[in-house]
DNA sequence: GAAAACTTTCAGAATATTTTGAAAATTCAA
DNA sequence: TTGAATTTTCAAAATATTCTGAAAGTTTTC
C-alpha cells in the first residue's frame, strides 16, 4: 500500500467512523486532512484535496476551531488563511471528551431542571417523576464530575512528566 | 403544571437530547415512556400513546432491547408482547456506556489496525502515519479502559452497599 | 477610494435518515 | 391442520441533514 492511499483511507476511515458518533462526515475528513498535513493548508488546498465546496470547508474549518482542534495561522506574504490541527492526540482526545461533555451532559441538567421547577412534590404520582428526574440529575452530575477529573488528571500527569525532563 | 404534562414534555425532552448525541428521536421517546410507566405496554399502547406507526415501534423496541435498555415481558393470558424498562437509572448509565463504548472505541481499533497492517515501516512518511496511528491506538485504548474501570467500580460500589443492608 | 483577494452566508439542491403501512412471516389456540 | 392474532420486514414516502455555489460581505493593497 502507498502512502498516499493509506492517508485516503485514513481520511475516509475517519469521516465514517465520525458518523456513527453524531458528528459530521466533512468536518472530520477535514480534521483527519489537517492532522496528516505537516504544513498548514489554506481553503483551497482543502476543497481540492476533498472534493467538497467552498462554503462547505468554511463552516467546517469554523467549527473545528470551536471544538478546538484546529487553529487559524497567517502567514507571511500570504493573504489567505492557514489551517493545521492540533497534534497531540491526548490534547485532541481531551478536547472532544470537554466539548461532548458539554454538548450532551449540560442541556440534561438544565431540562430536568425546567420539569422539575413546574411540578409540585403534592402527590405520590408527583413524586415519582420527581424521583425519576432526581435519579437523572444524579447519575448525569456523577459522570460529568468522572469526565471531569479523567481529564484533569490525565492533564496533570502529562503536565508532571512533561517538567521532569527539565529537571 | 399538570403530571400528564410534565411526562409528555419529559418524553419529549428526551427524544430531542438524544438527537444531539447521535440517538434516533423515536428511540429514546419510547425509553422514556417505558421508563414512566408504572406498568409494561404493548406495541399498540406505545403506537397510541406517541402517535407513531408500528413499524416504527417494533423496530425502536428491538434496538432498545439489544441496548439493554428495556425488557420484553410475557403476561399470563395475553397474546401481545409487553415491555418494560430498566428502572434504575445506575443501570441505565452503565448500559448506555457500555454499549457506546462499543460502536464508538472499538471500531476505531479496528480500522486504524487496519491501516497500519498495509503500511511498511520502510521511510520517514510511513513512520510519521504510522506514528499517528500508533498514537490513536493509545488513546483509544485508554479511554476503553477507563470507561470499563469506571463502570465497574461503579457497579461494585452498588453491589457492595446493597449486601450492607442484608448484614 | 477603488478594485482585487479572500471569507462568509444562506436559499435551494442533493443526500441521508427515519417513518409509514401494507404484505409476509410467525405464533398460537382450537 | 386451519385461521386468527400478532410480529416482522422492507419499499416507498416523509423528514432531516448536509452541501453547493453564487451573491454579499470584509479585508487588504495600491
Amino acid at each position: 500500500m502507498e502512502l498516499k492511499e493509506a492517508k485516503d483511507r485514513f481520511i475516509h476511515t475517519w469521516g465514517t467512523l465520525a458518523t456513527q458518533w453524531g458528528i459530521n462526515r466533512t468536518m472530520s475528513q477535514i480534521h483527519a486532512l489537517l492532522l496528516l498535513s505537516s504544513r498548514s493548508l489554506n481553503a483551497d488546498e482543502i476543497m481540492d484535496e476533498l472534493q467538497i465546496s467552498r462554503g462547505n470547508v468554511n463552516m467546517n474549518l469554523r467549527d473545528l476551531m470551536t471544538w478546538g482542534l484546529i487553529y487559524k495561522q497567517l502567514l507571511p506574504g500570504e493573504r489567505k488563511e492557514f489551517f493545521h490541527a492540533e497534534k497531540d492526540i491526548w490534547k485532541v482526545a481531551r478536547q472532544i471528551a470537554r466539548e461532548r461533555r458539554r454538548r450532551e451532559i449540560a442541556p440534561i441538567l438544565e431540562s430536568m431542571d425546567e420539569i422539575k421547577k413546574g411540578l409540585p412534590a403534592d402527590s405520590e404520582e408527583n413524586k415519582e417523576l420527581l424521583k425519576i428526574i432526581a435519579d437523572i440529575n444524579t447519575v448525569a452530575g456523577f459522570a460529568d464530575n468522572t469526565i471531569e477529573m479523567v481529564i484533569k488528571s490525565e492533564e496533570s500527569w502529562l503536565k508532571t512528566n512533561f517538567l521532569k525532563l527539565f529537571k
